[in-house]
DNA sequence: GTCAGTGCAAACTTTTTGCAACTAC
DNA sequence: GTAGTTGCAAAAAGTTTGCACTGAC
């Protein structure tokens, strides 16, 4: 599905959406859902605010996206996340399922596939729960930092003995 | 093992933390880990500011706790979840690997194991990664939630003709 | 004695709220 | 016309920071 039929779909699912629990239909709204699908990965509401007010023609204020997010997230079609001290958001209808990996020591997020995994936990047996979507965080070293760390490791190692820096 | 057992575990594990990186052990730091263990599940900052303020017998700044729990989670002593708007955290040594449910309708979380998905997730392929913990979070529907969904779901069915409320 | 760590308050960041103006219906 | 939305600014909530004091080493 190419990009501009997946912003169509979308917007016909937003306004089933709104239309089902009494919400009008701004043209924020819209706005909002378009700059969203716009945009690969994750973003916070400040990169969105700033999206919205240079690169598109409409400015919108920080209130009508944290309202508007709410609305967007309760029409599934945004996800939110927490990595960090900020929340991240993330367009979901067409987006590949996929898990994070956080590395703890450089805090860079990637995207990993897993069918199997998705699997698992799409299959896993949950007591009296009703399951619409999940969130994997894995959290450890990234190549670099674990490589980093490695060489950490054996430098302490070979300096045990002569101890002089800090 | 016993929670005695498990607190003077943490305390020997913590003060090998603290002397292979070079901070001080200060009675501070003591008791924030020996507060933290007493806790069973969740916890933010404000709460065990209030605990240790109220019915512990040490009062330590919000400072010292942020300062305190970074130091914790380095030494993989504590982990942190973002459900919602502030940090959550929970012990982690002796603490079964657990999954979140977490209903996006009232909010409610609950702890879930499944061997099998535990399984699964640490013997995934991940791409250059050294894993050293995850979290898995399930947003759905609780049980109760879920009942009182389809029960509005029938009304409406039966509401269909004769819309007068608002 | 020294400097990491602490407490306090102020600052900062992110999110929510109250209210007047606006507009989709 | 009216009630749901928006923008703005103020407030709230959560976290970080600067600085003087304290105490672990």
């Amino acid at each position: 599905m190419d990009s501009q039929n997946v912003k169509e779909t979308v917007k016909k699912i937003f306004t089933e959406y709104l239309t089902a629990n009494g919400h009008r239909k701004t043209p924020e709204r819209y706005a909002i859902l378009d700059t969203i699908y716009s945009i690969e990965g994750h973003f916070d509401i400040d990169t969105l605010y700033v999206m919205m007010a240079e690169e598109e023609k409409f400015r919108v204020s920080r209130a009508t996206l944290y309202n508007t997010i709410l609305l967007l997230i309760q029409a599934q079609l945004v996800v939110r996340h927490q990595f960090g001290n900020s929340s991240q958001y993330e367009r979901c209808y067409n987006n590949n399922n996929h898990h994070h990996q956080i590395c703890t020591h450089c805090g860079k997020v990637t995207e990993v596939q897993n069918k199997e995994l998705q699997e698992a936990i799409k299959n896993s047996k949950l007591n009296r729960f009703y399951l619409t979507h999940y969130s994997l965080y894995l959290y450890g070293l990234c190549n670099k930092c674990n490589k980093a760390f490695k060489q950490k490791i054996k430098q302490s190692n070979n300096n045990n003995n002569n101890k002089k820096e800090k």
